[in-house]
DNA sequence: ATAAGTGTTGCGCA
DNA sequence: CTGCGCAACACTTA
């Protein structure tokens, strides 16, 4: 689950591995995950120089000389930086650069690889329509986001057109951090639950960025991030007790995901 | 061995 | 606007 974390880590190592590479060969195993032809694709980017690297939400905006390269690694992948010999077993499309190295994307469910020409980023509506990047925003303008909504906080939180970058997973441990259940109604939060909610989100995020993100997740290198169940407090930890009140840690399905949640910590 | 569950997203529908 | 069910490119666990 590429969150906001791993995505902007990934986007920091491409910066610092990809930059200036020119793309000499592209081979594509699984054209459903692009936006368009194989031909267009590869008309698109053959010949193009790597230039910055930014993350938006959960996805990976490249741009390059003749236009810009988008990535979605949906439920989990890696994209991965190897000598040509050395490529990984599995992989749905890769890019091959001129000194011998290529970037092997995989994903293992659901992904995207788009290419847009220059100028064209805002009718790519996948990310033309997402929200402001969850650590982007300030209190202030979080406050802003939530006023006047109507349902509950987890449903919004996970709405990539409201706030982009939170997931599946982070979300437990933020929600916890806050003191909210997820299905806690957006119009009886007070001032005091925005702001802590606020903070749970930079905080949370803060902390796994500086770890190198998650551990199930590997990096453009292959090295596993360092922020995994050790670092979590009630997320994936069922029937465990609760770090702050020792009730036992529940399971449950809120409306199409599961949450964990302490349900002394979190009351509706 | 078979089936359910899972980190995402867009869509249609109530 | 909001919620829900569904489907789409695997893989793991019960």
């Amino acid at each position: 689950m590429p969150e906001l974390p791993e995505i902007f880590c990934r986007a920091r190592e491409m910066n610092e591995s990809l930059r200036e590479r020119v793309i000499t060969s592209i081979e594509v195993k699984q054209p459903q995950c692009l936006n368009v032809s194989v031909e267009a694709f590869e008309a698109g980017l053959l010949g193009s120089r790597i230039d910055d690297t930014h993350q938006q939400g959960k996805w990976l905006v490249t741009d390059t000389s003749q236009g810009h390269l988008l990535i979605n690694l949906g439920m989990g992948g890696e994209l991965l930086l190897v000598e040509r010999h050395a490529l990984p077993e599995k992989w749905r499309i890769r890019f091959d650069f001129e000194d011998g190295l290529t970037l092997a994307i995989n994903f293992w469910w659901f992904g995207n690889v788009h290419y847009v020409e220059p100028g064209g980023l805002a009718n790519h509506t996948m990310t033309a329509k997402l929200g402001p990047n969850a650590m982007d925003v300030t209190v202030d303008e979080f406050h802003a986001l939530l006023a006047g909504r109507r349902g509950r906080i987890k449903s919004f939180l996970l709405d990539q057109s409201k706030i982009a970058g939170i997931g599946n997973a982070y979300i437990h441990d933020i929600l916890f951090r806050a003191g909210l259940h997820p299905l806690r109604s957006i119009s009886t939060l007070q001032d005091q639950d925005i702001d802590l909610l606020h903070q749970s989100i930079q905080d949370e995020f803060r902390r796994s960025i500086a770890k190198g993100a998650a551990n199930y997740e590997l990096n453009l290198l292959g090295a596993r991030g360092g922020f995994g169940a050790q670092d979590l407090l009630v997320g994936y930890r069922e029937g465990k007790s609760c770090p702050v009140c020792h009730a036992l840690i529940e399971k449950q399905k809120t409306g199409s995901t599961t949450s964990y949640i302490c349900p002394q910590c979190q009351a509706m």
